[in-house]
RNA sequence: GCCAUUUUAGCUCAGUAGGUAGAGCGCCACCAUGGUAAGGUGGAGGUCACCGGUUCAAAUCCGGUAAAUGGCUCCA
């Protein structure tokens, strides 16, 4: 019998007899292993435990506890949904199941009737569980690509994946009865093995991932090994529901959206405008300390800027349709604004000293983004960027890069923003139509990007089809309250646009040189920072941050308001957003309304503090109060605003 | 834009089977009230998203529109 090396996780190499299984391989580990094991993964592919292994190549084992572990549990419960799902409605077509971040889905179709919904669950959740029950055997097999089609029946979409899935004419099934379901991963050895299961939501999804096929209805499920497991997630969603923006933005009077102004035009209430004031002084501060100069240009331009700039070709349906002024002029609100700037740039004549040229503005724009894109704060049709451009000559490319990097670092240390990625963001090659056609200068500018992040030692991850049509991108990606992905800050080389408008400025030799120029957004648009960061300290913002940073509360206001009404006008002095609740309720009530508001501090001023010009503080989110000296505490509030309450 | 669901008081939600609306919180008033998470009583507040249809009668049934939510596609 012939021999097969497999190399473990922690380099070892063993050899075993050629068609061994990956259960036998890890029953020769221990026998704790080949319990535990519920699947396995040769040269990265995730394989069944039933697997006979004919070839060289890297193992591991995938143990029931692990994130991997879990995968094959969902997959499993995935597998029992389809089963019972061509069980209860024959005609029913399914696309691919699926293992995501914290559960399952399954895609699947009812050919001309109302599809599969969320009051169906409670019907086909007992039907699952009966299946569990019966705690059956799912067998491992193969069939001839023949076989698999006639099981795939008139299910055109069962028929692709077929196709897809046959190697060497045969294809990997799982069978549980008369059930058979292709093996689009590993599922475990038996229906029981899933305990605890719950049916969660259903969308649409369109097949294959594109909008042009048709859209399938796609069932998400969870499913864990214990009830306190499942619990734990249920308790995982709803704290993502208490952290989202709309939410916090509700409650905290932050900003609205009225379906009467139009879907996507958010307004800033008080509390939000404070915030985004805040924001804009703090970058704009931060941005002059780094060279900037700051602008103010028009949100409408003619449309023939947009025409030159290439946004009319690459970018127009994102754009709001031109306003036509009656007299062959044709205004267009502006959907990003690097035109503008670039006007700023050749108003003058320029020469080489000075470059590199800083151009910046809380640039507001629009975009016409489709509706079901739309999501309070975070994706909206009108936005103000924290836009800039710099215009350098090409050798001073790097060390802008560079010095704009630090920049957004040290912006995002004074916010404690550390969960973050950094995205190399590329063209699509097979889509090279949808960018500006110049394959020279995406090389090169590519390259630069990738050698510029290597030599500053970051760590990146690199995507084809993120860039923007005129460049490529790196840029900085966060994790929403409810897990989606967002770019917040962003850099991006730009070649094209210089050519375009022909930009120039003198060189040392007296002859014209072309500018490269690079866009950047530190603290992205202020509605997807400020939704960012409501998300992030889930409403309760630092000091510096808070719309109400003190709420004075009068024991009793006949004897105390007037000496609160003193501190009040002496910390709004100092700049203190500070407010006095002198409602005739009770302390408790008040000092339960400063924390629902989530107000950082709580001033409660009674005999002992008018008579010792003392206050009794308490800090959100504390039960402790601390009695001080009034100076101490402005000296104390001073600093946590200048440190923007950093933690480190 | 697409699929599904939803839309009732400022907010969160009830409203059973068609018979023209309720609660809690908030707001207002009065009463009570001296130390760290909800004192009491009363009151105001709603074209039941909008338009149309079925019906003697529609918050409730049907159709359309808009918006929101969950996803898909697309993006700061």
């Amino acid at each position: 019998m012939s021999q097969i090396n497999l190399t473990f996780p922690d380099g070892t190499v063993k050899q075993f007899d050629s068609g061994i299984s990956v259960q036998e391989i890890a029953n020769s580990i221990s026998i704790s292993l080949g319990k535990k094991a519920v699947a396995g993964k040769f040269n990265d592919q995730a394989v069944d435990l039933r697997q006979a292994l004919v070839a060289d190549g890297a193992i591991e084992i995938i143990t029931k506890d692990s994130e991997e572990g879990l995968n094959v549990l969902w997959q499993t419960a995935a597998f029992i949904l389809n089963e019972v799902l061509a069980d209860k409605y024959p005609e029913m077509n399914f696309g691919e199941a699926h293992a995501d971040e914290h559960g399952f889905y399954l895609d699947t179709e009812k050919p001309g009737q109302a599809q599969l919904a969320v009051t169906d669950f409670d019907d086909v959740s007992a039907a699952m569980q009966q299946v569990i029950l019966a705690n059956e055997p799912i067998e491992f097999a193969s069939l001839s690509q023949a076989d698999a089609l006639k099981l795939a029946g008139n299910d055109p979409y069962q028929k692709e994946l077929v196709e897809e899935l046959t190697v060497d004419g045969q294809v990997a099934v799982y069978q549980h009865g008369d059930f058979t379901s292709l093996a689009y991963a590993p599922v475990l050895a038996a229906t029981g093995k899933v305990k605890i299961f719950k049916l969660l939501s259903v969308a649409g999804a369109y097949w294959k991932g594109a909008s042009s096929n048709p859209m399938l209805q796609r069932i998400y499920g969870t499913a864990f090994y214990k009830q306190k497991e499942l619990d734990a997630e249920l308790a995982r969603r709803q704290e993502a529901h208490e952290r989202d923006h709309r939410v916090i933005g509700n409650q905290l009077d932050i900003f609205f959206v009225d379906p009467k102004v139009g879907a996507g035009l958010p307004y800033w209430m008080p509390n939000g405008a404070t915030i985004r004031r805040t924001l804009e002084r703090y970058i704009i501060d931060k941005e002059l300390a780094a060279g900037y100069e700051h602008v103010y240009t028009p949100v409408l331009a003619n449309v023939d800027l947009y025409k030159q700039s290439g946004h009319w070709d690459h970018y127009r349906e994102d754009m709001f349709p031109p306003m036509d002024m009656g007299d062959g002029e044709f205004l267009e609100l502006r959907p990003m604004n690097c035109p503008s700037h670039i006007q700023v740039y050749n108003h003058h004549k320029r020469s080489y000293r000075e470059l590199p040229l800083r151009i910046a503005e809380l640039g507001m724009m629009h975009r016409y983004e489709k509706s079901g894109a739309l999501t309070g704060l975070s994706r909206v049709r009108e936005m103000t960027l924290n836009d800039g451009h710099t215009f350098v000559s090409p050798d001073q490319i790097e060390d802008e890069f560079k010095k704009i990097l630090d920049l957004m670092i040290d912006v995002y240390n004074d916010f404690d923003i550390h969960d973050y990625r950094f995205r190399l963001s590329y063209r699509d090659p097979a889509n090279k139509e949808k960018y500006f056609d110049d394959d020279e200068m995406w090389n090169k500018s590519q390259k630069m990007l990738k050698s510029a992040m290597d030599d500053m030692g970051l760590d990146y991850f690199e995507a084809e089809g993120e860039a923007a049509f005129y460049g490529p991108k790196l840029d900085v990606q966060t994790k929403t309250a409810l897990g989606g992905e967002e770019t917040l800050s962003t850099i991006q080389l730009d070649f094209l646009l210089p050519e375009r408008f022909d930009l120039k400025y003198i060189g040392t030799d007296g002859e014209d040189h072309r500018p490269v120029m690079i866009h950047r957004g530190v603290i992205s648009t202020m509605e997807r920072f400020t939704a960012y960061l409501t998300e992030m300290y889930k409403g309760a913002f630092p000091t510096w941050l808070s719309p109400k940073q003190v709420d004075i509360i009068p024991v009793k206001n006949d004897l105390h308001l007037a000496h609160a009404k003193d501190l009040q006008s002496r910390l709004m002095a100092h700049q203190i957003r500070v407010e006095i609740d002198d409602r005739n309720e009770k302390m408790g009530y008040k000092i339960r309304q400063a924390q629902v508001n989530k107000i950082p501090y709580s001033l409660v001023i009674g005999d002992q503090e008018v008579a010792d010009n003392t206050v009794t503080v308490r800090k959100y989110g504390e039960k402790e109060t601390e009695t001080m000296a009034f100076d101490d505490f402005v000296t104390l509030l001073n600093h946590d605003i200048e440190t923007y309450s950093r933690k480190n």
